[in-house]
RNA sequence: GGGCCGUUAGCUCAGUUGGCAGAGCAUCUGACUCUUAAUCAGGGGGUCGCAGGUUCGAGGCCUGCACGGCCCA
């Protein structure tokens, strides 16, 4: 008859206990708590304290109990809250017998306020002197292993709780991602920077090459796209008068997941009305830096065995020019004779289109990426590339655009806006054409955009920076999936 | 999409040439009033990722699938 299995006998020896519990008039689920400090602030307080020395003034904690040493009639404890863990020190001689008693039933995994005393044990340990306890809430499934904690990748993404439980570092990582978030906003905002939200539901997907996510509304009778970005929305407002505008913005793009991309993500994009792309190099250095020393509190990173400095002022080169350097070809001197030639001899892999733009995008791709270690601004890309670009006006076959990498990675994006209606219309039925001829990344056409441009938008430079992957050199993680939250896996059946 | 690797108790991992499925932690019982990976004694806990196949016999070999990781496109 006994042949229970073995977490769900743990789990039924929990529900016992919490029935033990509530017969002793203990609410296994408690309600508030009032805590007199976070546990980080305690210590720091007490540092100084004699071994054997109490500091008789009261104090509540409250937080996890995380490790657990029965000795008979005492028993030693470890607290944690998010601010870092202390010992716990119950006596059944301080806190009486039934209180000892009903201690027998908490368990590793719980969560519990402790009131008590400061000292210090002969080892030089502050620890709590425990005078009472409350049950906060029991649990009843036995968290990882204390020592090897929870390493199964795919257990610490489905279940990031427990892996935010036991792994300390993966909370680092994420207050690190929020500290970096808030510092973009205050320097922003400093700057007279306005914060707006932008539809995430769009008629008509724009802003990047992607192939967008479908979804209905069944009010409206019709489909509409998760945005694969907010830029056009963003400009629309520039022509509304907004002239310094961002948005850190979630887009949804749906095609592959790596270890640098998951389908929907986080950019920050900003526009300035009477910019460009140099204000927008400005902007991103000034910015980058800014916050990279907030968060991490230097300029020099470590990042998978590269130390990158985040010092402005940062190279610059123009992409003909890298490729140049990088590969020996000469792309502003190719005619359309010699492109078969160089796909060969570099055997490039060009889907679409063949074109001069695509050509230096592999060649770029192939030989330059690899090399951009430190941060680099690549400037000055092929119009075919850049559909929403201003071109250079001297030399109309490249676009005021520039790049950001670090680390091989792409980190920004920034351009000179197009602000003339009928170029951006031609550039739209260019990509339309591509759409037509199979391509599922291209852009759509957006009447709606072009009207908003002929009412006038003014000259702007529009910047755009990935921040889960900002996120990822800041602290040292190899796939974009350490600094997502939840991020998306397959599901399991 | 392709290649390689992984999936065994709640967690971390062993498992030899194909021959009775193991350890530590956690859990349960008992001892223990300054321990800290506490210690000591004893007990329970398994759909070996899933589905087929080969074999007297499969955790292991073969095929397919699922999920994950790394690399490539």
């Amino acid at each position: 008859m006994d042949t229970k299995k073995s977490i769900t006998e743990i789990i039924s020896n929990k529900w016992e206990e919490i029935e033990e519990l509530r017969k002793e008039n203990i609410d296994p689920f408690g309600h508030s708590f009032v805590r007199t400090c976070k546990i980080s602030d305690l210590i720091e307080k007490n540092k100084n304290i004699e071994i054997g020395e109490c500091n008789q003034e009261e104090i509540s904690i409250a937080g996890r109990l995380m490790a657990l040493r029965r000795h008979g009639k005492a028993i030693f404890g470890n607290i944690e809250d998010i601010s870092g863990k202390i010992q716990i020190y119950i006596k059944s001689n301080e806190i009486g017998e039934s209180a000892f008693e009903i201690f027998g039933k908490i368990d590793i995994g719980d969560i519990l306020g402790v009131t008590g005393l400061v000292f210090k044990t002969r080892t030089g340990e502050i620890t709590i002197l425990v005078k009472k306890f409350t049950l906060l809430c029991k649990s009843i499934r036995s968290l990882p292993e204390k020592w090897h904690g929870l390493k199964d990748v795919e257990i610490r993404y489905r279940k990031r709780y427990l892996d935010l439980i036991v792994n300390s570092q993966v909370r680092e990582i994420f207050i690190k991602r929020s500290r970096l978030i808030q510092s973009i906003r205050d320097f922003l905002n400093d700057r007279g920077y306005l914060e707006v939200e932008t539809p995430i539901m769009q008629p008509i997907p724009g802003g990047a090459t992607a192939r967008p996510f479908i979804t209905h509304h069944n009010a409206l009778h019709r489909d509409f796209y998760l945005r694969i970005a907010p830029e056009l929305y963003l400009k629309r407002l520039l022509v509304g008068g907004l002239e310094k505008v961002y948005e850190l913005s979630r887009n949804f793009r749906n095609e592959g997941i790596s270890t640098k991309h998951n389908p929907e993500f986080t950019m920050l994009e900003l526009y300035e009305a009477y910019g460009d792309y140099h204000t927008m190099m400005q902007i991103t250095e000034e910015l980058v830096s800014y916050t990279v020393k907030n968060v991490s509190g230097s300029l020099e990173v470590e990042y998978q065995g590269n130390k990158i400095n985040f010092a402005p002022p940062w190279r610059r080169i123009s992409m003909y020019k890298a490729i140049e350097e990088a590969a020996g070809v000469q792309i502003s001197k190719l005619t359309p004779a010699d492109y078969e030639k160089i796909i060969k001899k570099h055997s490039l892999n060009i889907k679409g289109d063949v074109n001069k733009g695509e050509i230096a995008n592999e060649l770029f791709e192939k030989y330059v990426e690899p090399t951009l270690i430190q941060p680099t601004f690549v400037l000055d890309y092929p119009v075919e590339l850049s559909p929403l670009s201003k071109q250079k006006k001297d030399y109309p076959e490249l676009v005021e655009r520039f790049e950001l990498f670090i680390n091989s990675m792409e980190l920004a994006n920034a351009f000179t806006e197009l602000n003339d209606p009928a170029e951006q219309k031609r550039r739209f039925e260019e990509q339309v054409a591509k759409k037509e001829a199979g391509d599922m990344e291209s852009h759509f056409m957006d009447e709606d955009y072009i009207e908003a441009l002929e009412y006038g938008m003014p000259p702007a430079g529009g910047l755009g920076i990935g921040i889960d992957r900002l996120v990822m050199l800041l602290t040292n993680s190899n796939s974009i999936k350490e600094v997502i939250l939840f991020p998306q896996l397959k599901s399991k059946e």
